[in-house]
DNA sequence: CACACTTACGAAGGAGCCCTTCATTAGTAG
DNA sequence: CTACTAATGAAGGGCTCCTTCGTAAGTGTG
């Protein structure tokens, strides 16, 4: 249960985490706006304050000069105490990314792989990608306190993979234990689909909603959703796997694009879908046959997803969403046709780094949640006692 | 957001709230019972409980007598101190139910009406059964705290009916603000499957679980979600609408039931399906054909709910729950073939009253809502303080 | 019926956290 | 150099919680 009071200590806990929250938010800030934030008065603001310099949660900075009256002392988050990655382990990229602690990017690197790629050169990969960032940033691997990674396909909720389309290989292997294995800090896992949808939710199409569908368009297709502004997992984290239902008619929408006329012979079947909708960008005929075609398909499994959950915001991500501006006219129409209230249909702006960009504000929201925890919650994380 | 410090009086306030909280959960309990609990020390647990029982809201019980040592003094949260009233409007029954603060059951009546009967009289009916339940626990409409009403159809955030199936008078109609009108105390609405679903979460069929789906089947088809142990509206309260398309194959689905040749000529149209269904669990050939055929129909929407959202547990409530015994094995069979992780089935174990009693536990979260509130959130509610 | 035993109660003393108030300090503006 | 502004730092007081200890109210036994 989210409340439990307890005795002093506690309350001091509460008005230090509380700091700590707005320095996070708002950036450098003095003590009386500090005090204002937080409801407590100055002096009890200040010894608040002191104490978090002292466990290295927050640091002097330099007064903003020019101001009238006795400068003012101002103190921000140091989020550079510790530092996050995240990875995306794409069928062919992987990529990663190194952020401090507030999500801001120091680095991003990719390493090219396919879908073929046996298991273990795709581990190396990864480590790779990371090692690539840490070098970038001056970092070393004792530097990060947590690691989010996130991969196509059914994760059971201890990270073996169940099921994965995209990476053949993948199915049955234990990534949870090799990742763990791999990084001497905390690892999370997650479908890549749903951090993509968290990525939109913060920083791209969908930020202020609390309820989210992220479609995945590509040539696989996945969906992500965001329900009262959380990742929704699932009891057994297999969320969003509508496209395995024939009826929804996800699973083979693609073919009608891949296999359009207007697709030159030969073209390798990674490409074929971006001349048709070129194409039908142009105005074909007979391309912009086959986006209807596949928008038909595509709209059905869509109009589950909206009728069911009635979000507020429908991101079209992934591959084809370079695309939107011919994909989305058509499938809001077929949409409105079934709908029962019209969610916004939006296109992304976080391209191909939606997944890696997602993982890190998993970390981040991990992050909180450790620091934020509502039940009593652990002490301030132990990365902190540790590093100074 | 969750967490937010403040002077000492907040303090307090946690550890009253703390306190009620295991009163509410544990019935009567000795003082050091509930220092334990509430992880205060005995003096300060005093304290807390005289000012909660200057305040109304806890009383003093006779102490348990035959133990060894000093009889201790045992307290309970009154439950007495205000009522809450459910409602379920439905097509053919009006249902009211009264219940203390605890949501334990005082009183319970029913309304006939007709899909047909015109709104006004619908309303009446509403009125007379809550004056039923007042009447026959000895209680006045100023007790009341709370009236929580379920209705079939998809409701506006403030109360005005979009769309009913069942209930066609109702298209547009400003429930809400007739309803507020009626009664003297606050006034909550909610979609009936929703309620549903909340019911057979908090004393049903999936009891412990945090991710339900609640089916409803019968003549007409909806959906309850119960998404982290909370209900799921959606961004327009228009959430489990999926019996809406087409391809789900929900909306014809009872048909099969109805047309089928073991129902008697001139059987009424809402009583058909109880008829193919008994002959189905007879083994007659017939009707298992078309119980097959509609269980087929019934899979389709089933699976994209189960795929999409990942329940731990799915439970068959509506009319014809009744046939659990005969519907579910051939849709555990249809869910799955095609199912990623497959749901517990369950059939409800409240039947009738399932809306009702919903209904009640919304009004009691309702009220749990304003005593918890996480954000620093209200102080005691006012019916408090304006009872004594 | 008196005694020992068990368990809870109630009062006293002390520590921690927060608040308000006020004299002091470090800047800018004229 | 003086007046003004705004933040600082220290002092004093109140509230909530804790621990400790003597007292009270029952049960069980000889």
């Amino acid at each position: 249960m989210a409340l439990r009071g307890g005795d002093l200590s506690r309350l001091r806990q509460l008005n230090s985490l509380s700091a700590i929250r707005e320095l996070r938010r708002e950036g450098p800030l003095p003590l009386s706006a500090l005090a204002d934030r937080t409801g407590l008065s100055r002096p009890s603001t200040k010894e608040v304050v002191d104490e978090l310099v002292g466990l290295g949660w927050v640091e002097e900075v330099p007064p903003s000069p020019g101001t009238m009256g006795r400068p003012a002392r101002r103190y921000r988050f140091r989020a550079d105490n510790g530092f996050l990655v995240g990875v995306d382990i794409g069928a062919h990229n992987v990529r990663a990314a190194l952020s401090d602690l507030d999500g801001r990017l120091l680095a991003e690197t990719r390493q090219p792989v396919e879908p073929g790629t046996p298991v273990d050169e795709r581990l190396a990969a990864i480590e790779a990608a990371v090692e690539g960032c840490l070098a970038m940033s001056g970092k070393t691997a004792a530097d990060l306190w947590t690691v989010a990674v996130g991969t196509t396909g059914v994760l059971s909720p201890d990270g073996v993979i169940r099921y994965s389309a995209g990476i053949p290989d993948w199915r049955g292997f234990d990534l949870g234990e090799r990742l763990r294995a791999m990084f001497p800090c905390e690892v999370l896992l997650e479908n890549d689909s749903r951090l993509a949808a968290l990525a939109e939710l913060r920083r791209g199409a969908a930020r202020g909603s609390r309820e989210v569908v992220f479609l995945h368009v590509a040539r696989r297709m996945g969906a992500g959703l965001i329900i009262d502004g959380k990742i929704h997992r699932g009891f057994g984290a297999a969320s969003g796997e509508i496209a395995m239902l024939p009826e929804a008619r996800w699973f083979d929408a693609p073919e009608h694009l891949n296999s359009c006329p207007v697709v030159p012979e030969g073209t390798p079947a990674e490409d074929a879908a971006g001349f048709t909708l070129a194409a039908a960008r142009a105005g074909d005929p007979v391309a912009l046959e086959a986006v209807r075609r596949y928008v038909e398909d595509l709209a059905v499994g869509t109009a589950a997803m909206v009728l069911l959950l009635d979000p507020e915001v429908l991101v079209l991500g992934g591959g084809f969403s370079r695309s939107a501006d011919v994909l989305l006219p058509p499938l809001r129409d077929r949409l409105a046709r079934v709908c029962v209230r019209m969610p916004e249909l939006r296109a992304s702006t976080l391209g191909g780094e939606c997944v890696v960009l997602g993982a890190i504000e998993y970390a981040v929201d991990h992050l909180d949640r450790q620091l934020f925890a509502p039940d009593g919650g652990p002490e301030l994380p132990a990365p902190l006692t540790a590093a100074r």
